[in-house]
RNA sequence: UGGGAUGUAGCCAAGUGGUAAGGCAACGGGUUUUGGCUCCGUCAUUCGAAGGUUCGAACCCUUCCAUCCCAGCCA
């Protein structure tokens, strides 16, 4: 294919090369506040911090285009920082495609990649400092019965007897907890704040439990692990960060963050929470995605029907459509729920201008041109871009005998449909008017062959006499076709929210039975050189992928997303 | 029932006291050698509801309603 455009690009274009279409988000305005106060002496530094114990998804797209996209917009930095601070659950896997698709959305964090694990020691001793100001102590009470303690949403929670140990009881609890003296949840470290807080989090929140696990990156140096809570404001202290952006769930969480930060005194970022990101017909939770991976309801994490990044990558959505589709949806603090449709109006616009055309016959129906010479080969050059030339063209072959399809022939047409029926004409793509003379049927009664005349003046698809032709239809040469395997994607689950199930069902029972449709088709002998991990447009059909299961004689294509069909919807209203 | 957060069109989302942006979807039409792309047009007398303040309210006040989050030694 003569071309600029080789379509493996994989190009690593960066995020924030899009600019936002509408005025800035509610965090956009918030950091111009600051800057212009000087509260961060305008500097501006994120993360992305992300737990790797499972395959990035859409909504943390959402998150790495906010915060590496800030980051750039306000000439600052963003950290990728992986929160490990969980090793019963988190593998080194996961951290390495946690890098790849970050970075293949687009993401630099440049030398910046951090880890909380990185601070284990540090975070000892901020803890053995709290435990020093009469702000921690070490618990003996079971996870049970810590829960008993905590009270209810509605009731106080009470103290625990080990509550007012001394510091130096407290301070030789926590270092042989450390040194490996105690079996798991024999004892935790707990912060000393309210026990009566309205707000849950601060009745005494778990800072450290014992853990005899053997840690990803740490191995066994540890065996006690710091929670969340008090690992990310301290890892954003650490790091520098100004803007700690996290998701609203995070919201009662905020008020322990800001408390370990100001009683340590140390440097303290601003947290600002945003409303997480919800897309119909889809899960976006990593306990659900992983589910379907280990029960087999998907191929793999990078399944083409996957919301992860890697199962959208397979499926052949280029990044710069996710960055566009984050960059449409906005960014608020109301729940939402996002149509799948933006998703693949995001996908069609960029793949519209960034993809050559040629043809594939993914249902044929054999025709045969009647009054065309047999043996005879002619050959066609086509553009392989309607509206930009820079695509360059690629010679198609014709003859005798082509597949045409199956849809694009009724028997019985309906109104308004101006494709094949018998004795009407329509005009095959860059090369001939036919005329439909018979259609022939196999025992069945089903259509096997179509015989048809061309007419050799419409030679490149226009008819010397003015002669109009409503349909003009794809096709491909027989005996030069390419036969391949072609996996027709469609909604992983069948409803708009498959969360929703009635009693007793779960998520997978709103699984789509219909998701995979696996077809043998035909391609133009252009379609045959392509790389895995190419984007092209099967003419009227729409957009698909070369897939990594591809062999020498056995391509392999994936259905990125169909063209916008108004026919269809037509069909489906008349009847 | 405690605390927190949020309600603007079918779905996102601007708007922050001066009379409802934009996008997606939908619908109608032009153009078309992809029923694609593109172009033009339509789509909230009303902002969860009810009161109040004001010359004027989606924006301020009051009450109510609805939804979401929190009781892991997960993040």
């Amino acid at each position: 294919m003569s071309s600029e455009h080789t379509l493996t690009e994989q190009t690593i274009t960066a995020i924030g090369d899009t600019t936002p279409k509408s005025g800035q988000d509610f965090i956009r305005a918030h950091i111009l506040e600051d800057n212009a106060s000087g509260r961060f002496g305008g500097r501006v530094h994120t993360r992305f911090p992300p737990e790797p114990n499972g395959y990035l998804h859409l909504g943390h797209a959402k998150s790495i285009c906010l915060n590496f996209g800030v980051a750039r917009e306000f000439n600052g930095q963003c950290n990728l920082r992986f929160d490990d601070t969980n090793p019963t659950k988190e593998e080194t896997e996961y951290v390495e495609s946690i890098r790849e698709d970050v970075r293949w959305l687009g993401g630099d964090w440049e030398d910046r990649e951090c880890y909380a694990s990185n601070y284990f020691e540090q975070l000892y001793a901020y803890a053995e400092q709290l435990i020093q100001m009469g702000k921690a102590y070490v618990d003996d009470l079971s996870a049970d019965q810590i829960r008993e303690y905590r009270g209810t949403l509605t009731q106080a929670g009470r103290e625990s007897p080990w509550r007012n140990r001394s510091v130096e009881e407290n301070l030789d609890l926590f270092r042989r907890m450390r040194a490996g003296e105690f079996a798991d949840g024999e004892k935790v470290l707990r912060a000393k704040i309210d026990m009566a807080s309205p707000n849950v989090v601060m009745r005494d929140p778990t800072l450290y439990r014992i853990r005899h696990a053997e840690h990803h990156r740490t191995g066994a140096t540890w065996c006690i692990y710091p929670m969340y809570d008090y690992t990310h404001c301290l890892s954003d202290s650490i790091e520098g960060i100004t803007h700690s952006l996290c998701t609203l769930e995070f919201v009662n969480n905020r008020e322990l963050y800001d408390w370990v930060l100001n009683t340590l005194g140390v440097y303290h970022p601003q947290q600002i929470e945003f409303a997480r990101l919800n897309v119909t017909y889809t899960v976006l939770s990593k306990r659900k995605l992983i589910q379907l991976v280990r029960e087999g309801h998907v191929s793999g994490w990078d399944d083409p029907r996957m919301p992860t990044l890697s199962g959208m990558r397979r499926r052949g959505i280029p990044p710069e459509a996710l960055r566009e589709f984050c960059n449409r949806i906005g960014l608020a603090r109301a729940d939402s729920t996002v149509e799948y449709a933006m998703l693949e109006f995001c996908v069609r616009e960029w793949l519209n201008d960034h993809t050559p055309r040629l043809m594939a016959v993914l249902d044929p129906i054999k025709v045969v041109i009647e009054n065309y010479p047999e043996d005879h080969v002619e050959s066609f050059t086509m553009p392989c871009h309607p509206e930009d030339s820079s695509f360059g063209s690629r010679t198609v072959p014709f003859s005798r005998e082509l597949y045409i399809e199956r849809d694009d022939f009724r028997l019985d047409p309906p109104k308004k449909y101006h494709r094949l029926s018998p004795g009407a004409e329509v005009r095959l793509r860059y090369a001939y008017f036919i005329t439909c003379r018979e259609a022939v049927l196999d025992a069945a009664g089903r259509v096997c062959e179509l015989r048809c005349t061309y007419d050799p003046a419409s030679r490149g698809g226009q008819s010397p006499d003015g002669r109009k032709v409503k349909g003009t239809i794809h096709w491909v040469s027989a005996a030069q076709a390419i036969p391949a395997e072609v996996r027709l994607y469609d909604q992983l689950f069948a409803v708009e929210n498959p969360n929703e199930a009635p009693e007793g069902k779960t998520f997978l029972d709103n699984l789509n039975p219909h998701s995979l449709t696996v077809v043998h088709g035909m391609l133009e002998p252009a379609l045959g050189n392509l790389k895995t991990g190419e984007r092209v447009q099967f003419e009227r059909l729409g957009y698909f992928c070369k897939d990594r299961d591809s062999t020498e004689t056995h391509p392999v294509f994936n259905r990125t997303v169909t063209l916008r069909d108004t026919w269809a919807k037509l069909e489906k209203k008349e009847v």
